[in-house]
DNA sequence: ACTCTGCCAAGAGGA
């Protein structure tokens, strides 16, 4: 026998281990037996979208539709696993093998069996054996995997039984647990919880992380999955490709991290792939070879198995098994056929009751995970359970059974047979069960101890386990922090004091306030990622978040995008889509792919129906009205698709609908919901609280020490270098005091700059002011744009920067500073000096923006938290060169307590002229005029025309003009039709496109003037959040709020977000809106009041948009050609 | 209560 495979009291002591997690605190729970009935809902994949026509209903209604009577999977036959007995299968032979899953939420629960009144809907599930203590609560979701019987004549609602021998629970399926995570829970259940928690950057305090091996391991992988593909094993090809692989940039970081050469990896990968060579020979074949040794630790004496893979399905299959609540990668999905020798006795192991010695020499062949291991097997048990759950996801992709996985380790060149025990999967099942209620404990609403929860499992206080334990630096901060445990006296007590004695109570604080912060933005983005599969594609659509009904478009090809060289290396594959021709709807009902929350460079997943759930995913890297291009990472095989869907459509008893072709994939595209993305957050702010840490940051930060300032050194004042000075020539005295403080600070000084004020100018003359001292920066916003405009402002600098960031996101100017843009490297040297050379940084970076903190009054940035401990670290800029005076003032007023001022005279009285007035003598001799536009007095848009009018707020309450719906979303169709006037006057008075801007809070409010201005493309029209660091010489902004219970919403009353609005208007600025409706708001009240005292209000006349015929006219005939086209 | 922005991932070995 093979010198790693662990011994019998090794695989005990596993499956004890994985079984008593049901004994686990958390499940202690005196009952016995437990009754609990459910309410089922459509389970997704059986979920009909509206282009499905609807099925006939049997009386038994809903039931019938949500649990079709499908034979359950036969767990008996897999408890009893015997290693032979299957008669040959194909994979897609027998649909009736398919399980049935039931989705459900708990509506009640009785601790004794009891009889529950028949309700419609209900059914009852009785737990029994280990599975009586799963602590499932009302209004959970869970899934039943087995078939619900469909009549028992008792009358009572469907009962199914769950315990050792059938069936299996899935809590909180909505939650995707990754069977490396669950591999190693059996150990310690707050490993895996905390490593999902903290990414574990390999950067900063988690040295343990991008290990040597590590990168073999990658590089292997790379390697072996390439041999699976092509078919190729020769060693001279295999050496190649190592070689290949080990100069991707991706390999090449990591070795530049670990400090290694490509010469000495390489000799360590070559060692380690003698295993890779002797795979192809030995094993690949449609009939297994003598020597093709498949061992089967759970084999009796003298049994024998051989093994061949005839088939190559995919390799870094991801897949997303909902109903298991599962998903993961797996290394590749082969076709097996195994063939075995049985010895004549048969004395079973203790797992399994009923013998049933299998015939000799028996074959059957299925599909299997090929799960491969270029260590040392070590880890044999979690390996094996690993393996064994890549069962499970493969079943649930390939609607159909999955005997076993298969374990290949390179080192020791064996295949190891993995059987998909009932016992050690309901063990597993456990406990992924156990470690998703850990994680949606964290969000349960207690009454009885709302904030004390406690989300993490006990340590398990191992000294040994502990002590090498990689996530022990975070395990411990959590220990103290979050679980506030004193630990004095356990065996880790030392290790605990040594990672913890450090932290002071107000620092625990601290982090468990903001960690807390991280996880309630994160809590929302679960709840968008679980819509791929609770939501049908038409639903989701409609939130804007998905593209339905898309096919492939077969003439595409790569080179219709535009030619730009980082392509290849970042998408395996491009594939452009378009809308399904349908006949259920006109062209019209076909919404514009413009439409909703999807953009270019958005990050998408590419999923197929029914049921296969991201099958790729990667980037939007074009999008028109009809079409999409994206970028992704995977493959799409459609042929391998095609038999997939049939599959699942056969096992789930859907048979065709007949509006669709048999053979036609139908893809959908949804938004992906930046599932992991808080990790690196948190990552960064337990690193500040590590042992070994960034005390220096903890202190400024969390304690929030003074920063320190140094009398500026003469010798090295900016002032004394002439190209400094060059770079502050053109500052004003504001800014120059701002860089000086900067360059005085041995911590950090911080600058608010108002609105134009001049941020951007500034930014830019530091950063070369810094680099020209011989500093290096690292630039980092919010935003692309924001990162990309400083750029700009940096383009003739002699120095050199580096762009890290999506470079589908990147501006276009600033392209050529990104990474992608470079030569690629050829060896570790290469890539370090493109990365370490450039004294300049530039680099979005993320931050915690959440709504329920923001409501508990927690939205402290780290600049108000800072600036208001130490008013003496801020410079203000206060003069601003955008807005002349009357702009100015709005602001001045309602936000800066007038600590803004006009940079100069000039900028204070500038207005916008108006080059032609003749137009405006035009607007009223047409005899058509339907009402009075105020000639006594003047005509509105005249008075608005005038260049000393440089703020205006346009009253249409007499109009009148209310608002109206477009489903949720808000919209204002007369005040559009009055913006569009507003600005063709503007136009055909001689104003350039290109000084308008229009600004409105509401995105549906943009549709509407995008559609009356589509003839001016070159006004821009923006919300008012986009509008963010913009500026125009004339901005006409839209409120659309217009209603009888003068109900302003939430966006409009945030004030923060209508004084960008308002700021970024230089020369004039016109509101439009209802005045009685908006005074409903305290900060608008106060607005109004400035400006009516100012004799800033416009009255309109009644029905304001009919009464220029000319202008009304026009864009009627507008309206009416584009319906003729 | 209708807006916006950000991100590649699960696993790659270790004992």
């Amino acid at each position: 026998m093979s010198r790693f495979i662990h011994t019998d009291e090794e695989e005990d002591r596993f499956l004890q281990d994985l079984l008593s997690g049901f004994d686990s605190p958390v499940f202690a729970d005196p009952a016995h037996k437990v009754v609990r009935p459910v309410k089922p809902g459509p389970h997704p994949a059986l979920r009909r979208d509206a282009e499905t026509p609807p099925r006939a209903r049997s009386t038994a209604g809903i039931l019938e539709n949500s649990a079709p009577n499908i034979d359950s999977w036969d767990w008996d036959a897999l408890s009893d696993y015997v290693p032979t007995p299957q008669k040959p299968k194909r994979a897609d032979a027998k649909v009736s093998e398919e399980r049935a899953v039931t989705r459900c939420y708990i509506t009640h629960i009785e601790e004794k069996r009891i009889r529950n009144r028949a309700q419609k809907e209900s059914r009852i599930v009785v737990l029994e054996d280990d599975w009586v203590d799963a602590p499932v609560r009302i209004g959970d979701v869970v899934n039943v995997i087995g078939s619900f019987p469909s009549d028992d004549g008792s009358g009572g609602p469907p009962t199914i039984h769950i315990n050792k021998s059938q069936n299996l629970l899935i809590h909180h399926p909505d939650l995707l647990l990754t069977p490396t995570a669950l591999s190693s829970a059996p150990h310690c259940t707050r490993r895996p919880i905390l490593t999902s928690l903290l990414r574990s950057s390999p950067s900063s305090s988690a040295p343990a992380n991008a290990t040597p091996s590590l990168i073999y391991g990658n590089v292997l992988h790379d390697v072996f999955q390439r041999c699976l593909r092509q078919g190729v094993w020769d060693a001279a090809t295999v050496e190649s490709w190592i070689d290949g692989v080990l100069r991707t940039r991706q390999i090449l970081g990591e070795l530049v991290r670990v400090g290694i050469g490509i010469e000495e990896a390489k000799r360590e990968v070559l060692q380690r792939a003698r295993g890779v060579f002797g795979f192809g020979s030995r094993y690949i074949g449609h009939v297994p070879k003598p020597d093709a040794i498949l061992v089967n630790t759970r084999a009796e004496k003298g049994e024998t198995s051989l093994l061949a893979i005839s088939d190559l399905y995919d390799v870094e299959e991801d897949i997303w098994a909902p109903e298991y609540g599962l998903k993961g990668k797996l290394d590749a999905s082969v076709q097996a056929v195994v063939v075995r020798k049985s010895p004549q006795s048969n004395t079973r192991g203790k797992y399994f009751k009923k013998p049933q010695p299998p015939p000799p020499g028996s074959t059957s062949s299925f599909p299997a995970p090929l799960e491969i291991k270029t260590g040392r097997a070590v880890a044999g048990m979690e390996h094996r359970a690993q393996t064994m759950l890549y069962t499970l996801l493969m079943r649930s992709r390939y609607s159909a059974p999955v005997e076993e996985g298969l374990l290949y380790y390179t080192q020791s060149e064996e295949v190891i047979s993995v059987p998909a025990a009932r016992n050690e999967i309901r063990g597993l099942i456990g406990v992924r069960n156990e470690i998703a209620e850990w994680m949606m404990s964290r969000f349960r609403r207690d009454e009885n101890e709302p904030h004390k929860r406690q989300f993490l499992p006990e340590t398990i206080d191992d000294e040994r386990i502990c002590g090498r334990c990689f996530a022990l630096d975070a395990c411990m901060v959590y220990r103290k922090a979050i679980d506030e445990v004193v630990d004095t006296s356990s065996p880790i007590a030392d290790i605990y004091d040594q990672k913890t004695g450090h932290l002071t109570a107000a620092q625990a604080a601290f982090f468990k306030h903001w960690e807390h912060l991280i996880a309630l933005e994160e809590h929302d983005l679960i709840r968008f990622k679980k819509e791929l599969w609770t939501l049908g594609a038409k639903e989701r659509e409609a939130r804007g978040r998905c593209f339905a009904g898309m096919v492939l478009d077969p003439t595409f090809s790569t080179d219709d995008i535009s030619p730009r060289a980082e392509r290849k290396a970042i998408h395996q594959a491009t594939y452009k889509f378009i809308r399904r021709a349908d006949d259920e709807f006109s062209d019209e009902d076909q919404e514009s792919l413009l439409n909703g929350h999807m953009n270019v460079g958005d990050a998408i997943t590419v999923s197929a129906e029914p049921g296969l759930l991201a099958l790729a995913s990667g980037y939007i890297l074009d999008l028109t009205p009809t079409s999409v291009i994206v970028g992704v990472g995977h493959v799409l095989d459609l042929t391998v698709i095609e038999s997939r869907i049939s599959a699942k459509r056969r096992a789930l008893h859907m048979n065709q609908p007949s509006i669709f072709d048999e053979r036609e994939v139908i893809f959908r595209i949804d938004r992906d919901e930046l599932s992991g993305g808080m990790g690196r957050i948190r990552d960064n702010l337990a690193g500040l609280f590590f042992a070994g840490g960034d005390s220096a940051r903890l202190r400024l930060v969390v304690d929030l020490a003074p920063p320190k300032f140094t009398i500026p050194d003469p010798t090295s004042s900016p002032h004394d270098f002439p190209k400094c000075q060059s770079h502050m020539a053109k500052l004003n005295s504001n800014q120059v005091d701002a860089i000086e403080k900067v360059l005085s600070t041995e911590d950090y000084a911080l600058v608010l700059g108002m609105p134009g004020t001049g941020k951007t100018t500034l930014v830019a003359a530091l950063i070369r002011v810094l680099v020209d001292l011989g500093k290096t920066v690292l630039l980092s916003a919010y935003t692309h744009s924001a990162v990309d405009t400083i750029l700009a402002k940096l383009q003739d600098a002699d120095f050199g920067i580096l762009r890290l960031g999506n470079v589908d996101k990147v501006h276009p100017d600033i392209r050529h500073l990104t990474l992608a843009a470079r030569r690629e490297p050829q060896t570790v040297e290469e890539l370090e000096r493109q990365l370490m050379t450039p004294p300049v940084v530039a680099t979005t970076a993320l931050s915690i923006d959440h709504r329920e903190a923001r409501k508990g009054g927690l939205d402290m940035s780290l600049f108000r938290r800072l600036s208001e401990a130490h008013p003496s670290a801020v410079v203000d800029l206060t003069h601003q060169y955008r807005m002349n005076a009357d702009i100015m003032l709005l602001s001045n007023r309602l936000i800066y307590d007038d600590r803004l001022r006009c940079g100069s005279e000039e900028v204070a009285q500038q207005s916008l002229v108006i080059p032609d007035r003749a137009f405006l003598g035009k607007l009223h001799i047409n005899p058509n005029v339907k009402g009075q536009c105020g000639e006594r007095t003047r005509c509105w848009l005249d008075k608005l025309m005038d260049e000393d009018c440089k703020a205006m707020f346009v009253d249409t309450d007499t109009v009148p003009a209310p608002e109206s719906r477009a489903g949720d979303l808000v919209q204002n169709e007369i005040e559009a039709a009055l913006v569009q006037q507003v600005v063709e006057t503007l136009l055909r008075s001689g104003v350039n496109e290109s000084q308008i801007g229009v600004i409105t809070p509401y995105r549906q409010q943009i549709k509407l003037l995008a559609h009356l201005l589509q003839a001016h493309p070159g006004v821009e029209i923006l919300t008012a959040d986009r509008s963010q660091g913009r500026d125009k010489d004339c901005v006409v902004l839209s409120m659309v709020r217009s209603n009888e219970e003068g109900y302003v919403g939430d966006l409009v009353r945030d004030w923060r977000r209508l004084n960008v609005a308002f700021t970024r208007a230089s020369r004039k600025l016109i509101v439009l809106g209802s005045r009685k409706t908006l005074a409903h708001a305290p900060m608008l009240e106060e607005f109004l009041q400035l400006m009516e005292s100012r004799n800033w209000i416009l009255q309109l006349p009644v029905d304001a948009h009919l009464v220029h015929a000319a202008l009304y006219l026009a864009s009627e005939l507008e309206v009416a050609s584009r319906q003729a086209r």
